[in-house]
RNA sequence: GCCGGGAUGGCGGAACUGGUAGACGCGCCAGACUCAAAAUCUGGUAUCCGAAAGGAUGUGCGGGUUCGAUUCCCGCUCCCGGUACCA
């Protein structure tokens, strides 16, 4: 390109964008190659899954780290930015159920669609690193390493609940469980137990615990949402022995954090899987059929939390352990077996939920903490939660908590009925799915059903991806070319069915990225230059669950020696959602058809409130829902497509990272979109207005006036403040918004003279630097145009320049009893009795102190003076 | 239920460490240009009183701390995310 390229006098994206396009491409631009002598810098977004188009919360999503990355490479870091498809998942079983399309054909043609798509948004990612998780090339390697795993112990296969679907025979996931039916069979849901593979998590739950308070990169909601998820707690445990127990049973087991209440417990309670629930229902057909009931409730504990609490007791009691007497022992539908030990110690003058639970059962409430005052709480209106002294608790009476806890559990252990332990909310990772569009576990069994990890020669485990797709169930377990198979030696082996859960190929894809093309290794030495991550940008959703797979994963290859570092993300920036409003009517039985809002019309009053809506299709009116996450359920997505298409990536880029920061959540609007694209115009307009004219003579010999000189002034604090927003804030909407106050004060400011010319020229470079990595195309076109020989994805971020941003006067608030009555000017370096002189001198302020004594005066230098007065 | 987050003009948002509430943009109103429209440009725009200067009110609700609170504390309401098989 030459040197200074003409310019278009219209602003023309549809045009320029896929030449600059082609021009980054050809010039391999954002390749990534280790170099140890430059700083790298890995940015990295969580990938996505190929659902069929790009949505606005991948757009949202990949522009934050577009942004990123370019500003790093401007200021002159060595950055990777890669870009793969978290490509296994329940969407492809759905298509291929609905449309009978194979679920690797269809998850292909929508990665290449989507590519083209991110292409099209001119994102600066080195394409060469892309990665498919679907891909056995990738697989081969977590399948490799769940093998380490198996060895060295640290998974094992155990029984766990599932969701089943009778009608259809398959494992539901719990999304598919609507009001405790089939989501396609409508058949009420049952519980069924299962063998299944776990990864031991709760291993390294000290260490996942430990570290995020050293991750002080991290947004602390997530680090308090783990820490809580990993839910560490010391307690008791504690073995009440049984009376009339079941033949083997001759004691219940509970975990308690609060055994300075145990003089209070007054019944126990069991999930209706456990033994002695189990027992009794042989006995008992109305606690058998409770238990029936129980076996129909989901696995998901926000549906059993919601649940109304339900018991029956049963015809077992235990001994309590310090008074003898016998307590009652219940089932109850909110405990659960996969917790702890399936059953709890009840407390129900001290737990909210055992207080309930008593209340409606009629058990009794004894309080054995009292209140601050010494006095036994009122437990008439609920359970008493705090920690206190000791009371109704015999010779354990007025100990505080410590000390309750303390002797009592010394009491219990001198009798061998109780241990102090540590105990996680956390429960170790289940892997196991059975579904078809997954990962298969790389295990084989024997005749006896003994295991056999696949030997590292025969992996990868390749998933068949020629299928027939009969039913809903997984098409794997009647495949017997897959399923059978032979040991090492030479026996029949069956191949697990079984597959991994998606979040089993999203915890290491980030050290993948960093050598996608080696066949011989799941790792080599690349690794360990670009990692750890340095910024990771996703949905605020993956708070807990990826990000702790990836944390636990990242930990275990470190054990294994395949990583260097402790921890996989260095800094975390969670993305709100994208949101818009909803439009439907309602079509009976409660039922809402919605209407997209490119559909929809909308009137406003004469303010622009909006009063009505009408579809386009008939002219009717439809009612405006609430703004919500855009979702196909709601048909309220805007399709990024349309508006690249009609007004550009830059455009769409712009508007996206304006509309909002980047950690809230973000309302949908196109006519916004249209104001940023006025904004690029207007840019386009005054930089050919000024390149038009000729080239700007230098800044540096000139003398500029008052207005050259502030406006001079105001381009140089832009870039104090745009360089704060993008590397320190994240908040590229203020940055925006700073950029859009200095172009309006560069249109506006005369470059009629010799230093007008040289200060725009100063502003405009400045202009497109400082937008540079928010639009990259148009900046592009710009800076050839001003007359800059290298390209503007390598240039320099701007520094500000010190002696431009001296200031002689500044402006102070003056109230009077904290109400701002007057805005004066004083020197720049005026002292308190300066600022307090003139505030005082003011007109205005000598209106509101007229005649009242002035009782203290607060200088804030340089902002503000507060005059106190007697009222 | 539990854990985490949020609520500011007609709308998206700004106010970063307790110091001018409403930057910037959208929308709307008025004007310029035009035969007209589009595009573009200029001015206005929290609410109420006022010709203006200026004043009063105002950041989900109820209290509190402070010379001063959108910001800190206590108690609520509503909305959103997660809740272990959606990703």
């Amino acid at each position: 390109m030459a040197m200074q390229d003409s310019l278009s006098e219209r602003y023309e994206p549809g045009v320029i964008e896929p030449a600059v396009q082609q021009y980054w491409e050809d010039g391999r631009v954002f390749k990534a190659d280790e170099d140890p002598d430059r700083e790298k810098f890995y940015c990295l977004c969580m990938f996505p899954y190929p659902s069929g188009r790009l949505h606005m919360g991948h757009v949202r999503n990949y522009t934050i780290g577009d942004v990123i990355a370019r500003y790093q490479r401007m200021q002159g870091r060595n950055v990777l930015q890669p870009m793969g498809w978290d490509a296994f998942g329940l969407p492809a079983e759905n298509a291929a159920i609905e449309n009978n399309v194979p679920p690797a054909e269809w998850t292909r043609s929508n990665i290449a669609y989507m590519r083209g798509q991110l292409k099209r948004l001119g994102f600066a990612y080195d394409w060469d690193r892309e990665l498919a998780t679907c891909d056995p090339a990738y697989y081969r390697w977590e399948q490799w390493f769940f093998t380490r795993l198996y060895e060295k112990g640290l998974v094992y296969r155990a029984t766990a609940v599932v969701n089943w679907d009778p009608v259809d025979q398959t494992v539901l996931a719990n999304e598919q469980v609507i009001d405790g039916c089939g989501w396609r069979s409508g058949a009420p849901v049952e519980r069924r137990e299962i063998p299944q593979w776990f990864p031991r998590i709760t291993a390294s739950a000290d260490e996942l615990l430990e570290e995020l308070d050293r991750m002080d990169e991290w947004p602390e909601a997530v680090r308090t949402m783990q820490r809580n998820w990993i839910g560490r707690s010391e307690g008791l445990s504690i073995r009440f022995a049984l009376n009339d127990g079941p033949a083997g049973l001759d004691e219940l087991e509970v975990f308690t954090t609060r055994p300075d209440t145990l003089l209070g417990a007054t019944y126990m309670a069991v999930a209706p899987e456990h033994p002695l629930a189990l027992a009794a229902a042989a006995d008992d057909p109305a606690v058998a059929a409770f238990i029936e009931e129980c076996r129909h409730q989901s696995t998901s504990e926000a549906v059993i939390e919601k649940l109304e609490k339900r018991g029956m007791a049963l015809p077992v009691t235990v001994r309590h352990p310090l008074t003898g007497d016998a307590l009652p022992v219940w089932v109850a539908n909110f405990v659960l077996m996969s917790y702890g030990t399936g059953a709890v110690m009840s407390v129900p003058a001290h737990d909210q939920r055992d207080w309930e639970f008593a209340r409606k059962y009629d058990l009794p409430i004894v309080p054995v903490i009292a209140t601050s005052d010494g006095t036994a709480p009122d437990v008439s209106a609920g359970a008493f939660t705090e920690r206190g002294a000791t009371i109704n608790s015999g010779r354990f009476d007025g100990l505080d908590f410590t000390a309750a806890f303390d002797a009592i559990a010394s009491a219990l252990e001198a009798d061998g009925r109780a241990e102090r332990r540590v105990q996680y909310r956390l429960r170790d990772w289940l892997v196991s799915r059975q579904r078809y569009w997954v990962c298969p576990i790389p295990v084989v069994y024997d005749a006896d059903g003994n295991v056999q990890p696949e030997r590292d020669e025969r992996l990868p485990v390749a998933l068949p991806e020629d299928i027939a797709w009969e039913g809903v169930a997984s098409p794997l377990r009647s495949m017997p070319a897959f399923t059978e198979t032979t040991l090492p030696d030479g026996s029949a082996g069956r191949r697990e069915t079984d597959t991994f859960d998606t979040f089993f190929e999203s915890s290491w894809y980030f050290a993948r990225f960093c050598c996608a093309d080696n066949p011989d290794a799941m790792f080599d030495a690349r690794v360990d230059y670009w990692m750890p991550v340095d910024i990771y940008i996703g949905g605020i959703e993956h708070a807990v669950l990826h990000l702790l797979y990836a944390r636990f994963f990242h930990k275990a290859m470190r054990d294994a020696g395949l990583v260097s570092s402790d921890e996989p993300f260095k800094r975390l920036l969670t993305q709100g959602m994208v949101c818009k409003e909803t439009y439907f009517r309602e079509t009976g039985g409660g039922r809402k058809q919605y209407f997209n809002p490119a559909d929809v019309d909308v009137e406003t009053d004469d303010k622009g409130r909006v009063i009505a809506a009408r579809a386009h299709l008939d002219g009717q009116p439809v009612t405006i829902g609430p703004v919500e996450k855009m979702s196909k359920s709601k048909n309220n997505g805007v399709d990024p497509q349309a508006l690249i298409d009609r007004y550009g990536a830059d455009t769409v880029r712009l508007y996206t990272m304006f509309a909002a920061p980047p950690d809230q959540s973000l309302e949908w609007s196109d006519s916004a979109v249209e104001g940023a694209f006025r904004f690029l115009k207007s840019l386009w307009r005054l930089v050919h207005e000024h390149v038009t004219a000729g080239p700007a003579p230098a800044l540096a010999a000139l003398t500029l006036d008052a207005d050259q000189k502030a406006l001079r002034r105001h381009i140089h604090e832009t870039i104090v403040k745009v360089s704060d927003d993008v590397s320190r804030r994240y908040k590229f909407n203020t940055a925006i918004a700073a950029v859009m106050e200095l172009v309006n004060h560069l249109s506006r400011t005369p470059a009629a003279n010799d230093a007008g010319r040289a200060v725009r020229q100063e502003g405009l470079d400045t202009v497109v630097l400082l937008l540079a990595p928010i639009v990259p195309h148009v900046g592009h076109v710009l800076w050839r145009a001003l007359g800059h020989r290298e390209d503007l994805a390598g240039a320099p971020w701007p520094v500000a320049d010190e002696a431009a941003l001296v200031r002689d006067a500044i402006e102070l608030v003056v109230q009077v009893n904290g109400r701002k009555r007057a805005v004066v000017s004083v020197p720049a370096d005026a002292d308190k009795a300066a600022c307090e002189q003139a505030a005082m001198a003011d007109d205005n302020v000598a209106r509101f102190t007229a005649g009242k004594a002035v009782r203290k005066v607060i200088v804030v230098p340089g902002k503000l003076v507060n005059i106190v007065v007697q009222e």
